[in-house]
RNA sequence: GGAUCUUUAGCUCAGCUGGCUAGAGCGUACGAUUCACAUUCGUAAGGUCGCUGGUUCGAGCCCAGCAAGAUCCACCA
């Protein structure tokens, strides 16, 4: 006996998967794409799909690319196959539970189509991170008493590299205990020279199509960090805020104006107030000069729709460098920018003696010398949206910066279009058109960030001398390891700033599968993008912008969003309610396979829930049951070779009908397994991945192990055993990689690797005869249920009339209902009749027992007669029985015919007693 | 301010294009025990499907309105 007492996942796992790495399974392999036509026949056989990986050692974090040479004539037509991308966990970081549950989901649809017989390509990656990287090794920095400005971008960079080295590996190793069968070899960095590479590649042609320009405008800044995000990057928040009321005297004496602000510190940087032009209050202010308090400045009145009459005061003071709506009203009135607050969040010289304060400490000064000079009118607490860095919460300031943006307008409109023409199909449904709302209303995008971990912009500027029109002058070139090039004389220095990952990210699906212009390339589009719906702005929008700029096609046909994690009480998952569910803890405790199971049931597309270790136990509790299924079944067939020396190749799996069904339950469970089959076919097409997990507990636990090996018990059918238990460890396996996998190495009678069997095909059984075993089924679960509620617990014998079902099958009847005795009872019935409207059944059971029982049995039969009068009601009503399909109107006939039946039967038996 | 989603058993969720007595897992109650599995077996209890109308022979499902909750987007001084 091969098979341990319970399946102990923790000692075979590791194995199991290094046996599958090992024949090289999760790689999409050449052999079958030349059977698809896909590459040229001078290829020699057996070499694998290297032209598709770019680079041919395994993790090739940081290698030098190596470009795919001649692929060769370009394919007829591109054949069938399944291509996914890992949205790529941080190199230097570990997995948290949404990973867990994107690589749940991938991984079961991908070894879904690998058994399929498609060529699959699951392309593995990590994240260089960006910003949380950086963040983190400022820490270090911060620890070791040093800052960012100690050293040059290079010196930085190279630091970071190796930090992240350093810490680099456990995450792949997390990837592999999840079980993802994924090309590793063809693991893609984000810092890779490929991914830099097609960056560069799409930055210089938007530069040549006009799409980047370098722009000084407002940027929310972080001013601990130092760096500039993108909107999508900055938290907006309510709070409570004041909002104060400033008198301008006019120039000439002769009034003020009394503006409202919540921001006081920033009117050094005013060059207006702007009052509403059809505010009757000020309409003759308008044109005249103020003073602007604490300075020696003075500010027109101008008219702009953007003051609100009924906001305040209905006066605001204009800051275009520190507000987007006064950079607006700035930009229409061509008023000049003042910045009066630093990248560092101290005041400027521009604010005259409050320079080098903290802008907080200068709006308190400010407010007090305001008071003093009898200018403070009043103040009110509102209640406001603030932004916030989203990593370290420091309050977002809108500064002034010349920064790379991309005008999105054209990359957008692009984007819709093919979303409204349906091109790519979103699940849930809704967010094809939350996305399309989103890119309709998107602002052009900022991709500078001041963060040496990244990659850099290929940007330079002229140093020695400015450009013809005096405005400094940019040229594009991909030498960005130096910070300095010369051309023709000329000196250019390089930008000091990275792109916004996102910018990078965007590429992901084509810098994964490689896809190179003019080259057929079956795996882009990919056929389906899996990921969270938290980043389908962030990512998603991005990708498939991108995509159709650089590729002319959607980068990927469908997308699946999960929602978030959230912990057993609904709540989201974070390090400071200490509710944070650490996926590989679960995976030690209970097996990966039980994390899988567990995870992807309760799940439906994009919705946020919660998740309870309840789900893994579960899914644990499967594993085992299976493995005592195939502990059971190996044991019969053990039997059986001793017994009558079958030989175990005659137990062969791969034939479509490897078996004969024989006795009672078998054409059953062929029947139950199709319909398992293909319901789950059509589930996994769908996505419906939490259904599919409930399938198959029902089916492998409810209807397998408790009813038909169940009943194999009294005499086994080899054959239809083998077969039945290879159909269902092929179709759990994408879901419970390693417990099916393991059993399938335990087995005596398979071979190879059950990851590269085909999906079970269809099971051939008798209609008929599968009904009567549905029948037995109801006779075993009725005596049960009536030996449960009848008094005292004894077991009686089951006595039947003229009903050849059970006459047939009483020895199933006997094991399955653990009666003493079945046997037929000549003329006059006795005992108590069980409510069964198509079988003449007793349980011989004496008088007294019958009578104590009689209240259960009246109970019954007012329920059956309930459940009959709500049928007559049915089909008393004509329109009924005119409208609806005449198929269910005869099935309501059918039934009220057999309720009738068994209430008299009922009946009949309460008048014996 | 705009948008989206959710509301079904004690908890977490299914319920596909409207069709018989609304399901599952976990939990609960009762019973079983050396027969593959106590990570087990059997049985049961538990639901006016958020509320109000409408359409229909028929509504958990479709339509309208209301209520509660969640999420995302947004530059209101």
């Amino acid at each position: 006996m091969k098979f341990a007492k319970a399946y102990e996942p923790g000692e075979y796992e590791a194995e199991v998967y290094g046996a599958w790495e090992a024949a090289g399974v999760f790689l999409p392999k050449k052999q079958e794409m030349v059977s698809l036509g896909q590459f040229p026949s001078e290829h020699a056989e057996g070499e694998d799909l290297a032209q598709y990986s770019s680079e041919p050692a395994p993790g090739r974090l940081g290698q030098v690319f190596m470009a795919p040479q001649s692929i060769g004539p370009k394919p007829v037509a591109r054949q069938r196959a399944f291509s996914i991308v890992m949205p790529p966990p941080n190199a230097n970081g570990n997995l948290h539970i949404g990973h867990g549950l994107t690589i749940a989901i991938q991984d079961t649809l991908v070894r879904y189509h690998r058994l399929l017989g498609e060529p699959t390509w699951y392309i593995p990656g990590a994240d260089h991170a960006g910003f949380e990287t950086w963040v983190v090794y400022e820490r270090v920095l911060e620890k070791q008493k040093q800052t960012r400005f100690m050293f040059t971008r290079e010196e930085l960079y190279a630091r970071v590299w190796d930090f992240v080295q350093e810490q680099r590996g456990g995450m792949e190793l997390q990837v592999r205990a999840l079980g993802a069968s994924c090309s590793w070899r063809d693991l893609t960095f984000t810092l890779d020279e490929n991914v830099v590479r097609r960056v560069y590649a799409t930055f210089e042609k938007m530069w040549k199509d006009g799409l980047i320009y370098r722009g000084e405008k407002l940027v929310n800044y972080c001013t601990k960090h130092q760096t500039a995000f993108a909107d999508i990057e900055v938290v907006h928040r309510d709070e409570e805020g004041t909002l104060w009321s400033v008198a301008y005297p006019l120039l000439d004496g002769t009034g003020e104006i009394v503006v409202s602000t919540t921001r006081p510190e920033t009117m050094f940087g005013d060059v207006a107030v702007a009052v509403n032009p059809a505010d009757e209050r000020y309409k003759e202010m308008i044109g005249r000069r103020l003073k602007l308090p604490l300075t020696e400045r003075d500010i027109p009145v101008i008219a702009d729709e953007h003051a609100e009459i009924e906001y305040g005061t209905g006066a605001v003071k204009i800051t275009p460098a520190h507000d987007y709506d006064d950079f607006e009203v700035g930009e229409r009135h061509d008023l000049p920018r003042l910045t009066v607050i630093g990248f560092d969040g101290k005041m400027l010289p521009a604010a005259g003696e409050y320079a080098g304060m903290e802008s907080l400490d200068c709006r308190k000064k400010v407010l007090k010398d305001l008071a003093v000079a009898g200018l403070l009118r009043g103040e009110k607490k509102i209640s406001h949206v603030v932004a916030h860095c989203y990593k370290c919460d420091t309050v977002v300031e809108p500064l002034l910066k010349d920064q790379w943006f991309i005008d999105v307008e054209k990359l957008a409109a692009r984007a819709i279009e093919h979303l409204e023409r349906g091109e790519i199909k979103f699940y849930p449904e809704s967010k094809g058109r939350v996305l399309v709302n989103y890119l309709k209303n998107l602002h052009d995008w900022n991709i500078s960030r001041q963060i040496p971990w990244g990659i850099a912009i290929p940007m330079f500027r002229r140093v020695d001398t400015e450009g013809a029109d005096g405005r400094p002058e940019w040229i594009f070139d991909n030498r960005t390891h130096l910070s300095e090039i010369e051309i023709g004389g000329v000196r250019y220095k390089r930008d000091e700033d990275t792109f916004d990952t996102w910018f990078s990210s965007g590429h992901w699906p084509i810098v994964c599968t490689n896809w190179e212009e003019g080259l057929e390339n079956p795996f882009y589009p990919l056929n389906v993008m899996e990921t969270g719906a938290d980043i389908l702005f962030a990512w998603v929008a991005r990708m498939i912008m991108i995509g159709l700029y650089v590729t002319d096609e959607v980068p990927f046909r469908e997308v699946y969003l999960h929602g978030l994690v959230l912990d057993e009480k609904g709540q989201k998952m974070s390090k400071s309610k200490g509710n944070v569910i650490n996926p590989m803890e679960l995976v030690g405790k209970y097996g990966s396979d039980a994390f899988r199971l567990g995870i992807l049931r309760g799940r439906s597309a994009g919705m946020n829930q919660a998740f309870a270790e309840n789900s893994v136990i579960s899914g644990r509790n499967l594993c085992n049951k299976l493995w005592n299924i195939a502990r059971l079944v190996q044991g019969m067939v053990d039997a059986e070779v001793a017994e009558n020396g079958y030989s175990v190749s005659e137990l062969t799996t791969g034939a479509e009908r490897a078996y004969e069904t024989n006795r009672m339950g078998e054409d059953w469970i062929c029947r139950e397994l199709e319909g398992c089959r293909v319901e789950l076919m059509k589930m996994l097409e769908e996505y419906r991945l939490a259904e599919a997990v409930e399938l198959l507990h029902a089916t492998i636990w409810d209807k397998y192990a408790d009813w038909f090996v169940e009943s194999q018990k009294l005499a086994p059918n080899i054959p239809l055993l083998t077969h039945t238990l290879a159909v269902i460890l092929t179709m759990l396996h994408p879901f419970a990689p390693f417990v099916t996998e393991t059993i399938w190495q335990n087995l005596s009678w398979t071979e190879g690797l059950l990851i590269s069997q085909q999906w079970p095909l269809k099971l051939i059984y008798d209609e008929i005869s599968a009904e009567k075993f549905e029948r037995l089924m109801d006779v075993v679960s009725e005596t049960r249920g009536t030996l449960q509620r009848l008094p005292g617990g004894k077991k009686w014998a089951l006595l039947y009339g003229d009903d050849s079902l059970v006459a047939e099958n009483s020895e199933l009847v006997k094991f399955l209902t653990r009666v003493p005795e079945v046997v037929s009872v000549e003329g006059q019935p006795r005992g108590l009749r069980l409510a069964l409207a198509n079988n003449e059944l007793y349980l011989d059971v004496p008088e007294k027992v019958v009578l104590e029982y009689k209240e259960s049995l009246e109970e019954r039969i007012l329920a059956v007669g309930r459940e009959l009068d709500a049928l007559n009601l049915r089909m008393m009503n004509p329109r009924y029985v005119e409208r609806a399909p005449a198929e269910l109107v005869r099935e309501t006939r059918n039934a009220i015919a057999e309720k009738e039946a068994l209430i008299e039967g009922l009946k009949r038996e309460l008048k014996v007693i």
